[in-house]
RNA sequence: GGGGGUUUAGCUCAGCUGGGAGAGCAUCUGCCUUACAAGCAGAGGGUCACAGGUUCGAGCCCUGUAGUCCCCACCA
């Protein structure tokens, strides 16, 4: 081994080889159970960020885990088209070159993306492989790849079939800039500063004023009606009258609905329902006209807009509950913006604008480009919710899916259940092509996985839907399109319903839910049981990484400086299931560190091996084992049931940093300084045993830290003498009983008791280290101190050790343990005052514990009602005091 | 408006089903003790946000309050 820790040296070589023995893929060993993990596809435009780091190092360590466990393990990777971000990418750079998707059209359009695809795709598979992740990249699946693509279409038309998919015009979320329509999901509110603008509408019959407000203006031309509240007596005399509205002097009708609220503003609403939810919804109700006012591209509609809706009408094209279109004359071609300022200065001029009242309100942006998002009536595909939403329901109240931590199944659940249905249409190219084919003559509409159509009922060649589907509904059919379906392939028998979803609680809704119902719908199965849920990455000042804070720390940086195995000891470490983390570079430092230090701990348990070792077993009755190997063991057996026992439960954290605290402290800190001078002896049966100690814990808690630090296990394993090929394909450890060594656990800690104490009063009186000073020790048990001296020489700075029945020197230190008392002759230093005033210190400590420990036991309650572990606990600390403060006491009175 | 997270050492966070609070970093002291100065040995530092309650016993359970963050709905 190189004396240097440079995980450069070795980590792409080790995840080459791995990847070439073909370890990643399911061992496929006979009886195996199966365990397995769909890995969240990335997108195709996205570079490795935090965010991929975590999810996949937790996955990764779940996956490494089961597969040395016996499991028969498939961590299926793939990637994401990612539609509309990977669109707007495209575009993005044509305009750069001057060129628009028109001027390409739809084929070379295509033909771009997939060279894309082509260039960036494999990019971010390349970034995982940098991280360590063991998935089976033989299966590596691509959301518009062929098989992907064929589960789509059978869905779509499964659905459609079943009555669960229809078309039809309805108020969407239509994003102006990306020039789609997005779903509900993909809105994100933000709270912006705008303006609540309190507008004056004559009413015909009385020619009174009715002042309304409004925040967006713009939208008044569409305004086919105003509301008010039948109950409300402001306006009893109003009902079944009208308004003129403003600037285009357009008579429309008064109404009553229960949307006007009559506590809030003046209690009038204007009714907007082509570009407005809630109006949508009462323009229903009234069977009121629709007027479009915006143009798909956000402007105000025109002459021309106009003419193309006549024409339509004229042509009988279009359609049921399509909105007719107004010329808004002087304002047509304005933006929306434009508009608004236009409109208002109009209304201003004509006493119509009463007042401007600032406010900040919440505004649907688009989750894309975050550009302000248009409700428009649009005509798009929808899937009917509720009837797939029922099974989704209950397959998690009734825990057939868990999601870890819990408490995310209620977002989950609120969202399910009142969920409205769901807008699967997207207005652009790259994406599943919705296999729905129109005749232009009769209208008809045919469904079909075939690539083309005929019209059955003129026989004419008819037009495919231009439109392709959201991403999120193939990302919904990925556990099991990955596997193979619709067709029954073995992966899909032998790994479907899959084991885990890791994924972080931003996508419930987008894609877990989704993916819940979709398989239980499709498969008549869950996808997965578990449900592992993690938070955000963040930076050291707790904000979201992104790219226009500059604030991102690059992964890909981090594993270059400090090493993959140290970014993801840093990510699993101190990461608690559904909370966010923040990441700082001191962080990554502590990590790298602690590699470091398993590193040069390998190097000392190597310098020191003359022979190899069966590191699969130790030979406990053959080895002359001291207490101390039996207290290492006995500790490291311990730990594999605590780590093996976190893992489960997905308590990652916990497990790593228990690694963390047993390495360093346990084994290196005190074990490997116990055992050094009898690795100075040669050929010795206590040399011997030691040699056995150091190599069978280091493997075996390498192979326990292997799922998290991959690669740094796997260069030192290898190095160490082993069975086998790779510790990635080695057997996890489990607890053996007979590695149980109470009493040695117990004559260590009371050794290691009394060094520490040495050690504490040697620099509270700042003893130079070189200064050695004999050791004189008072204790009942003279056993278990007979044979330490060479301990208490090297870690206590102790010159000679003398185990007595008494000590009677003057000029002492003395050190008062439950155990033994030390005295350490150190004549020339030794304040005899300051010496009685520090044991009367600890006396009066000595004292108080027995006091309230005592307390507790005269608590009759607390005696018939704690268990009988703790009131034991509180018995034997009185005792422990008591002898404690007896010796104390002796020890004054002899100052 | 509804729901949830979070509040523990100077900083960042652990703390598993209630039984005397821990780590990393930072600070201070002393050490180049040949595996490791990316290190070793020590030390200081906490009314576990606040107020009640349950309990023999509360950082942990319940109620309320406050700060902070997030989700959902809605704001004409």
């Amino acid at each position: 081994m190189e004396k240097k820790y440079n995980p450069a040296d070795f980590e792409e070589r080790l995840y080459a080889e791995w990847e070439q023995k073909g370890y990643f893929a399911p061992a496929g060993k006979e009886g195996s159970e199966a365990f397995s993990i769909v890995m969240p596809p990335p997108n195709i435009t996205g570079q490795l960020h935090m965010g991929h780091a975590l999810d996949n190092t937790l996955q990764d360590i779940l996956v490494r885990y089961k597969r040395m466990s016996g499991f028969d393990t498939l961590w299926l990777p793939g990637t994401d088209h990612a539609s509309i971000a990977t669109e707007a990418k495209i575009v993005e750079a044509m305009r750069k070159e001057g060129i628009s998707k028109e001027d390409l059209g739809r084929e070379g359009f295509l033909e771009r993306a997939w060279d894309w695809n082509n260039t960036y795709g494999n990019r971010i598979c390349e970034q995982l492989k940098k991280l360590g992740s063991s998935c089976d990249w033989s299966r590596k699946r691509f959301t518009l790849d062929e098989g992907c693509s064929e589960a789509v279409k059978e869905v779509f038309v499964k659905l459609y079939n079943d009555g669960l998919i229809y078309r039809g015009n309805r108020l969407v979320n239509w994003c102006t800039t990306c020039m789609t329509s997005i779903s509900d999901a993909e809105v994100e509110y933000d709270d912006q500063n705008g303006n609540f603008y309190h507008l004056l509408y004559p009413v015909k019959e009385t020619g009174e004023m009715l002042e309304l407000a409004t925040t967006r203006p713009e939208t008044m031309l569409g305004d086919t009606a105003v509301a008010i509240n039948a109950d409300d007596p402001r306006y009893a005399h109003l009902h079944n009258c009208h308004v003129l509205l403003p600037l285009i002097n357009k008579e429309i009708p008064i109404i009553c609905d229960e949307h006007a609220d009559m506590t809030k503003g003046t209690g009038v609403v204007k009714i907007t329902p082509a570009h407005d939810p809630n109006d949508y919804e009462v323009g229903q109700r009234h069977e009121l006209p629709l007027v479009r006012v915006f143009t798909y591209d956000g402007r105000m509609t025109g002459a021309e807009d106009k003419a193309a809706y006549e024409e339509s009408l004229a042509r009988g094209t279009a359609a049921v509950g399509e909105p007719e279109v107004l010329d808004c004359g002087k304002y047509a071609g304005m933006t929306t913006a434009e508009a608004r300022k236009a409109i208002l200065a109009d209304l201003e001029e004509a006493g119509l604008l009463k007042s401007v009242e600032p406010l900040t309100h919440n505004v649907g942006t688009c989750y894309r480009c975050h550009h302000v998002i248009e409700p428009m009536i649009s005509k798009q595909w929808f899937v009917k919710m509720k009837p797939l939403a029922e099974p989704a329901i209950d397959a998690v109240k009734n825990g057939d899916v868990r999601f870890v931590p819990d408490r995310f199944s209620k977002n989950y659940l609120h969202w399910m259940e009142n969920i409205r249905d769901w807008c699967i249409s997207r207005q652009l190219w790259w994406g599943h092509r919705i296999p729905a084919f129109y005749c232009d003559d009769c209208g008809e509409v045919v469904v079909t996985k075939e690539a083309t159509a005929v019209c059955p009922k003129c026989g004419k060649e008819m037009r495919q839907d231009p439109d392709t589907l959201d991403t999120w509904f193939s990302s919904a059919l990925w556990p099991f399109s990955t596997l193979g379906w619709p067709e029954k392939t073995e992966d899909l028998k032998r790994f479907y319903p899959t084991n885990t979803l890791v994924t972080g609680y931003d996508i419930i809704t987008f894609w877990v839910s989704r993916m819940i119902f979709s398989g239980l719908a499709h498969t008549g199965e869950k996808p997965f049981s578990d449900v592992f849920i993690h938070g955000l990455v963040r930076d050291a000042l707790g904000r979201k990484m992104s790219k226009s804070l500059g604030n991102g720390i690059d992964p890909l940086e981090v594993i270059k400086t400090y090493g993959a195995d140290a970014l993801r000891f840093t990510l699993a470490t101190g990461n608690s299931p559904g909370n966010d983390m923040r990441i700082s570079d001191e962080r990554f430092e502590a990590s790298r560190n602690f590699a470091n230090k398993i590193w040069n701990a390998a190097r000392f348990v190597m310098m020191n091996l003359d022979r190899d070792f069966d590191t699969d077993n130790i030979d406990v009755e053959g080895l002359a084992l001291t207490d101390e190997d039996k207290w290492v063991i006995s500790l490291y057996n311990r730990l594999v049931g605590e780590v093996r026992d976190n893992i489960d439960r997905y308590e990652l954290g916990i497990a790593v940093s228990k690694l963390y605290d047993f390495i360093w402290d346990i084994f290196c800190d005190w074990y490997i300084e116990l055992v050094k001078p009898r690795l100075a002896e040669k050929d010795t049966s206590t040399n011997l045993a030691a040699q056995a100690t150091l190599t069978y814990v280091l493997s075996n808690t390498l192979k326990l830290l292997h799922p998290f630090m991959p690669f740094i296990t796997e260069e030192i394993w290898l190095a160490l003498p082993h069975k086998g090929e790779s510790i990635m394909i080695s057997d996890y450890p489990v607890v053996k009983s007979e590695l149980d060594f109470p009493s040695a656990e117990r004559n260590v800690s009371i050794m290691l008791g009394a060094i520490r104490a040495i050690r504490n009063r040697r620099a509270e009186m700042n003893v130079p280290p070189k200064r050695s000073a004999k050791v004189i020790i008072v204790s009942a048990d003279k056993e278990l101190f007979a044979d330490k001296e060479p301990y208490f020489k090297r870690l206590a700075s102790a010159s000679e050790i003398i185990v007595a029945d008494k000590c009677d020197d003057e000029g002492t230190v003395r050190i008062v343990t439950d155990a033994c008392e030390i005295f350490l002759p150190l004549a020339d230093i030794v304040d005899t005052d300051a010496e009685r005033a520090r044991l009367t210190k600890e006396l009066e400590n000595a004292e108080n514990e027995i006091k309230r420990a005592q307390g507790k036991l005269n608590n009759a309650e607390f005696v018939s009602k704690a268990p009988e572990k703790v009131v034991n606990a509180e018995k034997e600390k009185v005792e422990k005091f008591t002898a404690l403060a007896e010796k104390l006491k002796a020890s004054i009175a002899s100052l």
